[in-house]
DNA sequence: ATTTTATGGTCTATATGTGAATCATAGGAA
DNA sequence: TTCCTATGATTCACATATAGACCATAAAAT
C-alpha cells in the first residue's frame, strides 16, 4: 500500500520534462495542430496532452513517448535505425553479464 | 471515465523505453549497485525499478527520469547547463507565440 | 461588432500504477 | 557442499492518473 507517494524530483528531471513539453508544444504550434488533433493522433485525451506540455512528471512515459514520437522529438538524439541497432547490441551485451550483482564482501568478519 | 485504456504504442516508443531500461540496468551493473540500493536512491520501490528496466511504458515519467538522472543517462543528449539554457530560450520564444492555433478557414463558404 | 473555436481549468468515476509483502530461484561466498 | 543475498515474479490494498464532461476565457474569423 503506497503511503502518501509525494515524490521529490531532481532539478534535472523537472527541467527535462519541462523542455520536452515545451518542444512538443512548440512543434505542435508550428504544424498548426490543435491540442485535440494532437491528442487524437497520440491516442490520449486533450487534458493529458496539456499536462505533458506543462512538463508534469506524473504522466505515464508511454503517453509522453507517443507524443514525442509524433512531433519528431527523438529521444537520446538517436534516429530510429541507430536506436534499434544499439538496443540489440545492448541486449546482447546484457545477455553475457551475470544476472545478479554482488559486492565484494565489504566488511571482514573480525568477530569470531 | 476511462473506458478500457488499453493503449497502443508505436514501435519507436517501445524501443526507446526498452533502450532506456537496458541502459539503466547496464549502468547499474557496472556500478555494482543492487536493485534495492538503486531504488532507494531514486526514491522508488524495487518493483518499479524492475518495470522501468524492462521498458514498461506505463511507469510515470518522473520516476524514469529520476533513475535515468542517477545513472547519468542524459535525455536529449544535452548536459544540464545546455538543457536549462535551451529551456529558457524555448520558453521565451513561446511567450511570443499566439496562445491558440487557428487554421486558415479550410472550406470557402460557397453557399450564399 | 458577433460568432466560432482553441485553450485552460475544474470535477467525477473508474481504471490502473505503486508500494509492500511474499515466495522461489539463482548464484556468489564461505 | 551449505549459507546468504539478489533477482524475478506474484498478489493485494490503496493512492492516483486518466478520460470525459463541463465551463470560462481568449482570440481568430466573419
Amino acid at each position: 500500500m503506497p503511503k502518501s507517494l509525494t515524490r521529490t524530483y531532481s532539478r534535472y528531471s523537472r527541467d527535462a520534462a519541462a523542455l520536452l513539453g515545451a518542444l512538443i508544444r512548440e512543434t505542435r504550434n508550428e504544424r498548426k495542430l490543435t491540442a485535440q488533433e494532437m491528442a487524437d493522433r497520440a491516442g490520449i485525451s486533450r487534458g493529458l496532452l496539456q499536462r505533458i506540455e506543462k512538463g508534469n512528471l506524473k504522466c505515464e512515459i508511454g503517453a509522453v513517448f507517443e507524443v514525442a514520437t509524433i512531433v519528431g522529438v527523438k529521444l537520446f538524439d538517436a534516429d530510429e535505425r541507430a536506436l534499434t541497432k544499439y538496443l540489440r547490441q545492448t541486449k546482447e551485451k546484457l545477455a553475457l553479464l551475470p544476472k545478479s550483482v554482488r559486492k565484494k564482501s565489504k566488511a571482514v568478519h573480525d568477530d569470531f
